[in-house]
DNA sequence: CGAACTATTGACACCCCTCAAGACCCGTGG
DNA sequence: CCACGGGTCTTGAGGGGTGTCAATAGTTCG
């Protein structure tokens, strides 16, 4: 039941397993497992919560709304990623996030932190990689609407997800799951839905990208990248210290 | 010559000060300082860099491009603001900093940042703190940029900034610095320069801001914040833990 | 087989961008 | 003191990218 293999609390050296020290330590900070249906929320905007969590498997979005209804994506949520930092650190959660597929997670209670961050400073780098890691994704996300066109931001948006896809080990060499809706693509493009459905027929059509049954097919990456004005660089998994 | 009252590293109980074990070990940790004239790069997006930096006084902004030249500004750098987090703990800067005014910094040797995490959870804390901090600013801005129209956005921002320069302590009730241009301005809202001076142009036509001479004046603040559909809650000064 | 959700397509409107020219502001040097 | 120059702000005209509305088709699941 208590599985620590895919927690992201060890990005001092991703390549490193843990020591048996750190494995207790970890498996005793460790509070247990959720799962979560498709489609349900994981933690609200505004909310505090007990727990802070790790995707061990799943999909999800963040996700900010306006009163009136309007909704953007701040980020696509992958198995490995640390959700709840917010409200662990802060006093509450600045923006939602909701599961796209069925996911578990890895549960950790948030009182507990403090221990961590006492007797664990590689814990403590690893949360420091981690929000350092979502803040450059956000940064991305935010030239990318701010910046750039419809055509360029959905090549560059589905870049990304490819390229995260691969990272975790999900599809292969011109395949990728893709579990997002295009309302979700939309709402993290700050494109309208229909929009989005007509550039994306248009990139269909043009045999850039293939998209059907949640799977992406990209025959060419980098002129997927060329066409979203972004450099390809992979993810950077290995940080310095 | 060494000063680490406005260090943003003590934000796990903002209004307690370091104790004289802690003043010591901070400026140990301090390298010294750095000033930097208006309009002058700190840190390049991409580039690796030895130091992190604290803002002691000044301003500047923090931004992304496209190699075609086109610019996203990402964030607004304040007094108290952590500079480099990002080339401290991942391999190189994913955005750019530049100063707006002058500005002095304080500088924190990088290959130390492990001692600090070590020896100190309450900074490990500050740290992450900060991180989650940014990471909310961010989203908050990408809410702006993707969903909100432009009008919606020059009073958040301007709201957003207000609140800010009042967090700081700078202006009064009706007053606050206003250092950057509005291009600045324009780049940050993902608008182009024309559009955000003829929105401000109205706005200031209708009494809602007063804007001249590097000033800012807004008599009601409530009335900006339901201009631009955020909800006026101020900044959060005490996290839990 | 129906219900609910998701994707697709067309028509039309408008917000915002681009281009372009001029005004203002301010430091520098003759 | 005034002319000059660069940066910033302002204003107008016109075009295009994207949004909204609305209706239909396709898909999934009970």
């Amino acid at each position: 039941m208590i599985d620590c293999s895919n927690c992201p609390l060890r990005k001092h050296d991703v390549f490193a397993a843990f020591t048996p020290t750190e494995e207790r330590f970890m498996k005793e900070f460790k509070a247990g497992e959720l799962k979560v249906d498709a489609g349900s929320p994981v933690l609200s905007e505004g909310a505090a919560s007990p727990y802070l969590y790790s995707v061990l498997n799943g999909f999800g979005v963040r996700s900010k709304a306006i009163e009136d209804g309007r909704r953007q994506v701040t980020n696509f949520v992958f198995p490995g990623d640390l959700i709840g930092l917010q409200t662990a650190v802060m006093n509450a959660m600045e923006h939602s996030v909701d599961s796209t597929t069925a996911m578990t997670l890895c549960v950790f209670p948030r009182e507990r932190l403090w221990d961590l961050l006492k007797n664990s400073p590689e814990r403590a780098f690893d949360m420091v990689w981690a929000g350092a890691r979502e803040e450059s994704l956000l940064g991305e996300n935010l030239l990318s609407v701010g910046r750039r066109t419809a055509r360029e931001r959905l090549a560059a948006a589905l870049w990304n997800i490819f390229s995260r896809m691969r990272a975790i080990g999900e599809g292969d060499r011109a395949h990728a799951p893709m579990p997002w809706r295009q309302q979700d693509l939309a709402d993290a493009l700050g494109l309208s839905l229909v929009h989005t459905n007509k550039t994306l027929s248009r990139m269909k059509d043009e045999g850039l990208i293939q998209w059907s049954s949640s799977t992406l097919v990209v025959e060419d990456l980098d002129q997927l990248a060329a066409v979203g004005s972004i450099e390809a660089t992979p993810e950077r998994k290995r940080p310095l210290i």
